[in-house]
DNA sequence: AAAAAAC
């Protein structure tokens, strides 16, 4: 398809000027089909893999279609997860910007109903939520649907996956049979193309091309790994790549949280996503995520589809994905809006048939890399360092720490052992004795401490804490938290490597505290 | 198999 710019689509002045002000010039395929189709009125079956403008290919049809003068709700579109509803619903905000009298709102569990009961009774006219919290407005007669003239259903493969069919035949059905309907699916499994029969009159089919552009320009690897030596080899891929910005994706709520916690021992800015979090610390996360406050989101597959974040360097798999098609919407929140992207995996030699599906959907060759040597990513980590030093340099924001040089220098050491020690000292963040600060804690307060390059500021590194290194203890059989691997036991790593195996860090120990004899009185 | 989703 050639390129289509947005002034050829027949969009008005109020949708073209917001549509501009979002820096978009060229509608993606997707959009280009999608859109007049919606305009003329007709029902749309959209087959796309990830985002790639999914979201506004609907939303600037939802917001054209809006008659600003009559406050009711006259768009719904239904989403999976509480974060793409309110994900959808800030993009249809920014759509309407210079539509008066447009008024958007997220319906989602978890969140006050105050605010929900508000925009309803404020005439919000679209409607973006997750069903569960839908059917409950439906049930108390907060939301009415009689003025629907849109129904769009985003992800109706995962929605049906959820177990959604029932909510999703009772929302529909209480929409105006008039109304347009628009499915956008990843997979276009049976259920999914009855559901489509169902509720669609003669739809266009929107097709996007899933094998090529599943992966647009995503650069793939993985590690093999030992099992439970994940997370050693985790942080080391962290530290020998110099990644600052990504996503963590653990199978299981039970990993996030405890990779969580490793990685903010180990100095990194990352916090968590999971559905066991109030939704108030979920959508705290989400924001400072958003905000690049923080280096790390350590999440479940609730962030794997549609979650859309600026420039996310990297996706990480912790582990595997048991279904191929999680893993394409895993690695498809990177590499987003034309920008390349990574997407770097581990996997045990058990998950080898898993990386095997994977290969077949996606046809993509997923390049096997060596494990770095602790060696090697303490060397990276020292050239990041010393890049870092020179940007800050050029830039002349050390000011602050002049009179520390000062006062280093003062005793007569070669400026050189100073640096080197120093270099030392960040290398190793532990050895300041930074202490986990629990996962979840709102870090406002730090975060902007973190530097742009280079490695974690300890965290209460300049307390003057002696280094607490040598004072460490290993176990070789302490008791291995739940959240890695399962059964394994203490053993190499990284495929017979001479490491010292991962499981004697004593972070691990963090997650499960042995019962030592305790000093003093409780 | 796990995750997600109303109270």
């Amino acid at each position: 398809m050639q390129s289509v710019s947005f002034s050829d689509l027949g969009l008005s002045p109020e949708l073209l000027k917001a549509v501009k002000e979002m820096g978009f010039e060229e509608a993606s395929p997707i959009q280009a089909s999608t859109i007049p189709a919606l305009l003329s009125g007709k029902d749309v079956a959209g087959l796309s893999r990830t985002g790639s403008g999914k979201t506004a290919a609907f939303a600037i049809p939802a917001v054209e279609c809006v008659d600003a003068s009559l406050g009711a709700p006259q768009v719904l579109i239904l989403c999976p997860t509480r974060e793409l509803a309110v994900q959808v619903a800030g993009e249809v905000a920014k759509l309407s910007a210079f539509k008066r009298g447009v008024k958007e709102l997220a319906i989602y569990g978890g969140a006050s109903y105050g605010a929900q009961f508000r925009g309803l009774e404020n005439g919000a006219q679209v409607i973006a939520g997750t069903p569960g919290r839908i059917m409950d407005h439906l049930d108390r007669g907060s939301l009415r649907l009689d003025a629907i003239k849109m129904v769009i259903l985003d992800e109706a493969d995962r929605m049906l996956d959820m177990g959604f069919r029932d909510d999703i035949a009772t929302i529909l059905q209480q929409a105006p049979p008039a109304r347009q309907t628009a499915f956008f699916s990843a997979t276009m499994p049976s259920a999914v193309e009855q559901l489509i029969k169902r509720y669609t009159s003669n739809p266009m089919w929107v097709r996007l091309e899933t094998r090529a552009e599943a992966a647009p320009d995503i650069d793939q690897c993985y590690f093999e790994v030992g099992h439970g030596s994940r997370i050693g080899a985790l942080c080391r891929v962290l530290e020998a790549t110099n990644l600052r910005f990504g996503i963590i994706f653990c199978s299981t709520k039970n990993a996030v949280d405890g990779v969580t916690e490793h990685l903010v021992a180990e100095g990194y800015q990352a916090d968590r996503l999971h559905g066991d979090m109030s939704q108030a610390m979920r959508e705290r996360v989400m924001r400072r995520f958003r905000d690049r406050k923080l280096e790390f989101l350590v999440a479940t597959d609730v962030a794997a589809r549609g979650i859309d974040v600026d420039d996310i360097e990297v996706v990480l798999n912790y582990d595997l994905p048991r279904d191929p098609e999680d893993y394409v919407h895993r690695i498809g929140r990177t590499g987003r809006a034309g920008r390349s992207g990574r997407a770097i995996s581990f996997a045990t030699p058990r998950e080898m048939f898993a990386l095997e599906r994977i290969f077949r959907l996606t046809r993509i060759k997923i390049r096997r890399e060596r494990m770095p040597t602790p060696a090697e990513a303490a060397q990276k980590r020292i050239e990041v360092l010393v890049e870092t030093a020179r940007a800050l340099i050029a830039t002349g924001t050390v000011s602050k720490a002049h009179f520390g040089a000062k006062a280093l220098l003062s005793d007569g050491t070669e400026p050189e052992v100073v640096i080197e020690a120093l270099l030392h000292l960040l290398t190793h963040r532990k050895a300041t004795g930074a202490k986990s600060s629990g996962a979840n804690q709102d870090n406002d307060s730090r975060a902007d401490v973190v530097p742009s390059g280079g490695p974690r500021a300890p965290k209460h590194g300049d307390s003057g804490e002696k280094p607490r290194r040598e004072a460490r203890s290993y176990r070789s059989d302490g008791p291995r938290p739940e959240w890695q691997d399962r059964g394994a036991r203490p053993q190499r790593e990284y495929g017979g490597n001479r490491e010292r195996p991962v499981a004697n860090k004593p972070a691990f120990k963090t997650e499960r505290p042995t019962r030592a004899p305790q000093r003093g009185p409780r």
